[in-house]
DNA sequence: GGAGTTAATGTTATAACGTAACATACGTGG
DNA sequence: CCACGTATGTTACGTTATAACATTAACTCC
């Protein structure tokens, strides 16, 4: 959060309170939380915000790299890399729902490798690897 | 076509007529076409399908791998190597919306490598470059 | 400080995507 | 024919996301 309001202002973006409450109300959820979640939490407390401004506040967090999409979930999670320039590449548990962003760069460099091969110039890596995570795969979770 | 009825008969599964319209839907577009689309074709000519039935229709012939789904487009896509298992990675053009089936192996192992270290087991990976192909790069095609 | 400018938010409405629940039809084998 | 499992029809609703335009807040330059 600090390091949110940090990267902000060297960057001479304007972390605005309704930005800081969607961020903060994205890192309370432990899972990736929907946009509508969020949207539902912030009007708990007081009154009527739209969605329009919960999805503006997303793409600028976006554009940030303070929070990512999940677009297979359809969702949002926030990045605790967020200074670093790095694509996200994620491990999502069906069990726990938990979405880890793992370390892509073998996956990054072997991706590269095949574009390469077919003259494909990359802009936007989305990588979602749905399935069991270490503690639940210890659990009995069978397949749904 | 013919190989997904081959597909179908094989597996005791039925081709019916909405399935095998929804399919051919699919493979009469260059891109990716979305679920509504797919619907509105089906009703031009004829009737008044519902959405569920759509529905219905990939959730079939995904089971299949007749289909795939791009997560980050809400849109479907045909399978040329539908009797294969095989995990899809797709290569999006933003420009002529392509999306062209790539060779995962390569990554598909630098994944598993990754993911073993993270103790995560695997059940259906999600991978969708985008960016520009081949052919749209060499055009004047500039970053949006 | 006030006019001009840009950035951010408010507001309303609607588009786009997806599913629940229950009724009906259809094929297949006894 | 009849019972069973599978497929489809139908209605209604839930969820996710954006368009378009009005208003307000901040910043800048003189
Ligand atoms: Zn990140
Ligand atoms: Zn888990
Ligand atoms: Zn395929
Ligand atoms: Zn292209």
């Amino acid at each position: 959060m600090r390091t949110a309001e940090a990267i902000c202002t060297k960057r001479g973006a304007r972390l605005t309170d309704i930005r800081r409450r969607v961020l903060t109300s994205v890192w309370s959820s432990h899972a990736p939380i929907g946009a509508y979640d969020i949207l539902a939490g912030l009007n708990a407390d007081s009154g009527k915000i739209a969605p329009m401004a919960v999805y503006r506040a997303l793409d600028f967090l976006m554009e940030h790299g303070l929070v990512h999409r999940l677009a297979s979930l359809n969702a949002f999670i926030g990045c605790a890399l967020a200074d670093e320039r790095h694509t996200a590449h994620f491990l999502i548990c069906r069990a726990c729902k938990s979405a880890t962003e793992m370390d892509g760069a073998a996956v990054t460099r072997a991706v590269k490798k095949t574009l390469t091969a077919h003259g494909f110039i990359p802009e936007i890596e989305i990588i979602e690897i749905q399935g069991l995570c270490a503690h639940c795969s210890d659990q009995d979770v069978r397949r749904p």
